[in-house]
DNA sequence: TTATTCTCTATTGTATACAATCCGGCATTG
DNA sequence: CAATGCCGGATTGTATACAATAGAGAATAA
């Protein structure tokens, strides 16, 4: 594999490594349920998809392994995990665990300018009403928000990596009628108790 | 290399891959500050050190880099990471955070039998006074039955990832004189409210 | 002397050859 | 007919060859 093949494989980024190549594309793939939980997955299969050798495929397998998205059977090679209903149980039990730290250290390390970013995303999810897709995002914004808010590296990788997980389910976004408006309201409470800096209050409204 | 050569390398267990093996050396000599923060690992040190070739010895790299153990920088190769003050506070503060997680959990879900083993711990805790080496080994492990009785392998994982970061610090594990008096007493809360259900009591005298 | 460029070596990224293992089907035997 | 053992292909684990790059040091010019 020539650097020219690597510039064919990566055209919107020639510099990372093919390594990084693969994870990024099998990572999407996973997250698009292009490769379904429990489905085992061939390095050759990859290796032919993606013009590369098996050296580079392997070392994102090992990634993904480390990120809890595939399990590396010796001998048998990658499958996708397949998430228990006890792990799911688990993972969102952590998830809300962690949403609340963030949402308490935001509220004890937030900037000024992070202070407005929230209270800005709140009038434009109140303008954005009736809009399921935007909605959603400017949603996700929001928590990103106070993710970043909280200043804390290692809480922001490991929400992350759940989030990964999280998108092994089945994505069943499934719209409760009044829920929008709660949500918002709940966003404003969180949003005010880190300007005040609550750190409970942020981290209770938060879970 | 052959089964017979790996056979060799790991004579305590011949069944795992010689990547798990590599991991686990690597991981180990990290952990003893056997390799310091900051120092660049070659691949052939490692290949020589260990008798394998570069392959596991890159996997195992892949590996420590998604635990946050290496920095791997395309064509410069690994380095153990160096923790900059604002990295080491971010830790300390996620630490806190995570074990307070851990002990409002353990009052959720822990079984009577972990109860009962928090205050066994307790009780030979009492009895191992006066000696430091022992007293240490105690605390971890009333520790690690927090963690256990919280039942959620995320956490658990997350958990033992910072421990594995913490052990980059320079363990400088500094007496103060009436400190395990004071520890011991915080565990005995601890283990209380979790007996009780009492998760909210339970967390904030974790942090 | 100092800055700069060039070359060469050490080291990593990638591809591929080879070894070991698992899993299917098939034959043999009771 | 069923059960068992034994190949043979498919797949992964490991080693190694080759390509590409970074960095150190020498040589040259100012």
């Amino acid at each position: 594999m020539t650097t020219d093949t690597l510039k064919q494989a990566t055209p919107e980024n020639p510099s990372i490594s093919l390594g990084e190549f693969v994870l990024e594309r099998l990572r999407g793939a996973i997250r698009d349920h292009r490769y379904q939980p429990g489905q085992r997955i061939r390095e050759a299969e990859v290796t032919q998809w993606l013009g590369v050798s098996r050296t580079p495929v392997r070392e994102a397998f090992r990634r993904l392994q480390a990120d809890g998205l595939l399990v590396l059977t010796p001998w048998r090679g990658a499958q996708v995990v397949e998430l228990g209903r006890q792990q799911v149980v688990e993972l969102y039990t952590m998830r809300r665990a962690l949403e609340g730290t963030a949402a308490g250290l935001a509220a004890e390390h937030a900037s000024a300018a992070e202070v407005d970013l929230l209270f800005g995303l709140i009038q434009q999810d109140q303008a954005a009403q009736g809009e399921p897709g935007r909605l959603a995002k400017i949603n996700r914004r929001f928590h990103e928000a106070i993710h970043g808010a909280a200043h804390n590296r290692y809480l922001l990788e490991a929400l992350n990596a759940l989030d990964d997980s999280l998108a092994l389910l089945k994505s069943t976004t499934y719209e409760v009628p009044g829920r929008a408006e709660a949500a918002r309201q709940e966003h404003i409470v969180i949003a005010e108790a880190i300007r005040q800096r609550d750190a409970g209050a942020a981290e209770q409204t938060a879970r």
